[in-house]
DNA sequence: CGGCATCTTCAGCGCGCGTTCAGATTCGGT
DNA sequence: ACCGAATCTGAACGCGCGCTGAAGATGCCG
């Protein structure tokens, strides 16, 4: 089992390679992006542990630009913020997981472990719930053929309930995740935004794809309604 | 016995530290999130108080965090007086039990002492009881392949009875955990819910599954009915 | 500086849901 | 068999959640 880790903080990186390798796996090291980039394309490693924060080619670069040229080999990002959009990102340019600093070393090793188990394999880059899609990349969303244009905020809470889909989103999630943690505002405005989503998504389409779930929040029709 | 509290109001943590050391405990204070969860992850605790309003890191990111790394260590989380959906949620995001603040010493204790004879287990990710499934994430009952619909407070109901499923619930613990522990109504309320799961879950379906224990409360036949 | 799109706030309304209540019924004890 | 207590039952009330349309902020681009 082969792992590349892209890391600059030398300390943390040599930590993982005596852990890794005390574990079995061969382990390769990059001290930067562009470096790790390259060597994520010319080698068949297993799984790659990512950094966000490097000098050079940042995390996300690294990730999306190797998705972009078809390489699925299952990336591991390493956030450094508690930032909700940290964690958005790195999913959205193709990782596969994600692990917020400091993390415990026998987390990183479970999840190394999935990952590895799962293997490589064709990451869809767009959203679907039945016959609407969205795609974070562009920022466009389709119902069957027919493009929907859609505003910033309703991509977010759009891209949420996606992510989510079948699952009932909290309203307390919601407000976290497409607004602030801290925003004071009034509560209606989810259910302003929900009744965008409906009037643009839905209504037009005969649909019913997101569900009221009373005393919680709203779920997203897995079929797309 | 080790406890970790993550708390940030120093005046509470400290009360609590003190009086759990004075019962015997090994007591761990994180004042913030992102240290609890950090602290949870590595040492192996048999119980975590877990404060909701936390700085950084909220109770319901840090419990939600650790069920999903399979860290089961139980969790009792403090909720604040005003949230309508605290309680629910502090369930849904894998908590094992709540309190509302203000609470007294003496309850905090006795819930503690519970949650850690109990220990940890691994929480299923939908709720059983024979063809009987709920499921929290999506919040969805089904009796077999039927789906149900559900009330906020039926769930809650639900809820409570398929995690003791087999075992008599008390009307009090019936009352503290789908209530408030405060709750100063007609006991009658009980009643009045537990036919409505029986007129939803059991007589379409010519089933019995809640079996009312007199003087007690109600229990679930765990092979459902 | 003006116009347009987007974000946010606001108030009214309908109905679902939580709660209460009174009468019926069943159960346990003697 | 009888009585009191516990539970069951059906109905009614009223509060509040979520829905809705529109108006008020805010910001961006020409």
């Amino acid at each position: 089992m082969r792992v590349l880790v892209v890391e600059d903080e030398k300390r943390l990186a040599a930590g993982l390679r005596a852990g890794l390798e005390a574990e079995g796996f061969a382990v390769d090291v990059a001290g930067t992006g562009t470096d790790g980039l390259s060597m994520a394309r010319t080698e068949p490693y297993d799984v790659i542990v990512l950094d966000i924060m490097l000098p050079g080619l940042n995390g996300f670069k690294v990730c999306s630009t190797l998705r972009a040229e078809e390489v699925w080999t299952p990336i591991l990002m390493l956030t450094a913020k508690e930032g909700e959009w940290d964690e958005v990102e790195a999913l959205d340019s193709g990782a596969d997981d994600y692990l917020t600093k400091p993390f415990s070393y026998a987390v990183l090793l479970a999840r190394l472990r999935a990952l590895m188990r799962r293997g490589a394999q064709e990451r869809p880059v767009v959203l679907e719930a039945g016959d609407l899609r969205y795609d974070p990349a562009s920022r466009r969303v389709w119902r069957g053929e027919q493009e929907v244009d859609m505003t910033a905020r309703e991509l977010a809470l759009l891209d949420l309930l996606l992510r989510r889909k079948g699952d009932a989103v909290s309203k307390r999630e919601i407000l976290e995740h497409v607004w602030d943690y801290d925003f004071e505002g009034d509560l209606n405005i989810i259910e302003v935004y929900i009744r965008h989503l409906r009037n643009k998504l839905d209504r037009p389409f005969g649909r019913d794809s997101i569900e009221t779930v009373r005393g919680v929040g709203y779920r997203l029709d897995p079929r797309g309604g």
